[in-house]
DNA sequence: ACGCGATAATTAGCCTCCTAATTAGTAACT
DNA sequence: AGTTACTAATTAGGAGGCTAATTATCGCGT
């Protein structure tokens, strides 16, 4: 989230003066919008810092962790449309990643055999493996972030962002049985 | 803040079967991190579409604002090494911003007389106005996105990430005048 | 005055993202 | 069988990030 983490954010009393030249301007929602980019901001560089040790980007990773069966440890290929899909980019990054990735030896394109327009994207075994080493520490990483913050703090925090950012179909979650559906994410 | 705004985050029950596998992963830590990231990824994103439409994006619109003197409404220049270290990037991804907008003609550069290792990088009359063009549906567009929060949620929002993002002399802040020290932030 | 180290900006080269244009393959309809 | 329309992936070209290497200028000590 580039070129926008500013130093020091404005201070509310500050917002407060800058509404007389611009009445558009509403100090709390202004406040808490960057405050929200620059926390989402801080938290996705420490990630990118902790991957990067590991040879590794947010992308790579996302789109490893795209192929990757959290439960049986192996690979379930999948195309690259689909993967563009459920990372929310477009389908030529994910070429682009794939491309490095290959080269890297960390997943392999296969052709589907029943329509020849279609790669299926697989992780390799060094893939696998070099996945299962990068997970405990990701996983330590985020929870040093969020160590600060009591078991209360982060499910005030978790519904507040549910209220700005759409949950999709937030009534529909309350229907559906949690443990059938696992979720296809990365961590 | 690319390639993880994930369409489906894990669902808090999903995570806790995973814990079986990964017994760093710590549920509710991650449940706060994924959600933290996905909203401001999304806050950031509705913002750069809406910079978009008026030739903006969330660089050249920082980079603006930088040298926008808000209460006055006119240019205060500065060099490319104060302009990254406020605005948190490199000084060649300045050297990239400052190249465009010359050439848009909304900035200029000119040697500083005293010191001609320097810059000086000025808000032309055409990014003056540029700028106060793009503000007010800046402004709203914020505001709308903040709309579904409560004042008392926006204050706890902003309580809980700063908990988390470190302000980084929390202490420093209560003894400083605020309106002394106005912000050198845009918004 | 002259050179030497420090500092400011730029350049070069890489990565990740984008959109738009291209290529390859499928399917459906004459 | 051949054209046509669609869809999947890639390529081409651009922007905004980064680091490392270059270039220009300054200031200081001799």
């Amino acid at each position: 989230m580039p070129l926008l983490m500013l130093k020091d954010l404005p201070r509310y009393e500050g917002l407060l003066e800058a509404v007389r030249r611009h009445p558009d301007l509403d100090p709390s929602a202004c406040e808490a919008y960057l405050n929200l980019l620059r926390a989402g901001d801080e938290a996705y560089r420490q990630s990118e810092a902790f991957l990067a040790e590991h040879n590794m980007s947010p992308g790579r990773f996302t789109l490893m962790m795209l192929l990757y069966d959290k439960m049986a440890g192996t690979s379930v290929p999948a195309t690259p449309a689909a993967l563009a899909e459920k990372a929310g980019v477009a389908r030529a990054t994910i070429t682009g990643l794939v491309d490095t990735l290959e080269r890297d030896g960390l997943v392999t394109r296969e052709h589907d055999p029943r329509d020849r327009r279609m790669m299926l994207i697989h992780l390799t075994p060094k893939g696998v493996s070099t996945l299962e080493g990068i997970l405990p520490g990701h996983f330590q990483q985020m929870a040093a972030q969020m160590a600060a913050l009591s078991q209360d703090e982060r499910k005030t925090l978790v519904r507040i962002l549910n209220k700005i950012a759409g949950s999709p179909a937030p009534a529909a979650r309350i229907e559906t049985d949690p443990l059938v559906h696992a979720s296809p994410s990365t961590y």
